[in-house]
DNA sequence: TGTTGTGAATCTCTTCACAGCT
DNA sequence: AGCTGTGAAGAGATTCACAACA
């Protein structure tokens, strides 16, 4: 099995390779991939190394190659399907950020309790009540739910989003989600980012 | 000196007991804390250790006096005041999103380059042209910086930043910036955190 | 010469396990 | 009896260092 931040990397690998495929690049060594990415060049290495691709000695890796590496081994080959529960400020902006972004990773649909916001369509994406979650995942096959919700209510909506069959949550609410083994939580918790921004920028 | 991760997980204990104190809760064992916090036992007290404070064998840890150890520990004395550089729709929700949230870490202004911005107050927060960062960031001796404008921009907004001496940035825009030892910076990289979600949620 | 791929060494963080306490 | 505090062991992740190669 491959960690948990070896993915996290490939996946800023693969933006970053991106960049350089702008500047009409072909190839990139380690040691400019880590420098990029502000790591190793034996950490890029091993990276790669885990999803079986390989360079050259003489001319690093291929950018087109790895990428296509990357994208085989990160995305689902029919793409992901999102939705996101709560369309406070929060929501809005995150739909928007996401909007276009990833080709493979969408965000199909909105929901949100509160009928001034039901009904409407916001940065492109609709959006329903939540009793209907069950129904819209279910159809759509939804695969990941991102939670931008008060967080009293974070257990209940991700509750109602793994009884719909979701497999993964984005959790922004800061509290820990009680839900089966099968299904996987990662946690963004700005408060708590904020706050050790804070404390490492006055001990170090 | 205490590691990144064990500052992370003190922030979450001390929401949890505050949450514990509203419940009039008098004391908690480690095994709770772990248990709400989603860990073990034995981390929640090799955390507590890190700071200094300790508990009773019979009764556990005493909730008023751990949470005043972690304020004490976590928190400047002063307070620390936070700057955020870029209004759009993520830079607006996350202002509203901290408004009020710590007491003793507050943003105290914002920044865009867009005119239609500038000049506001959005969210209690009055926007000010980027140009202004060095200024204000200097007179009211802003110690954190929250970055929230497109990638292209990030690199240099954080120069201003650092220049006019902010000594940690919350980077949200997906690139790794370039800064001096002495300055922190934590990534919130929502994009790969969705694509970590969307991986783990097929493999697992 | 300068790179990749990788076993081995190292470092860091977490968990075990138990003495000491109430 | 059941907890805390902590030395020691263990697990994981990173880095070293070098053979193999072009």
């Amino acid at each position: 099995m491959i960690s948990d931040k070896t993915i996290g990397r490939l996946s800023q690998y693969r933006r970053l390779i991106a960049d350089l495929l702008v500047d009409d690049e072909r190839f990139v060594f380690s040691h400019k991939l880590a420098e990029m990415a502000g790591g190793t060049a034996a950490q890029v290495r091993r990276d790669v190394m885990a999803i079986g691709y390989s360079g050259s000695p003489t001319k690093g890796y291929d950018l087109a190659g790895l990428a296509e590496s990357i994208d085989n081994f990160l995305d689902a080959p029919e793409g992901t399907r999102a939705v996101l529960v709560g369309m406070g400020n929060l929501g809005r902006a995150i739909t928007a950020y996401f909007t276009g972004r990833r080709p493979k990773l969408s965000i199909v649909a909105a929901f949100d309790n509160d009928s001034y916001r039901t009904g409407r369509v916001i940065h492109g994406c609709r959006c329903y009540p939540v009793e209907d979650i069950a129904k819209i995942v279910g159809d759509l096959d939804v695969r990941v739910g991102i939670l931008t919700v008060p967080q009293r209510v974070a257990q209940p909506m991700a509750d109602m989003l793994v009884q719909a069959g979701v497999s993964g949550i984005l959790n922004f609410a800061p509290t820990r989600l009680r839900v089966p083994p099968r299904v996987y939580v990662e946690y963004i918790d700005m408060t708590t980012a904020l706050e050790k921004v804070s404390y490492f920028g006055r001990n170090m």
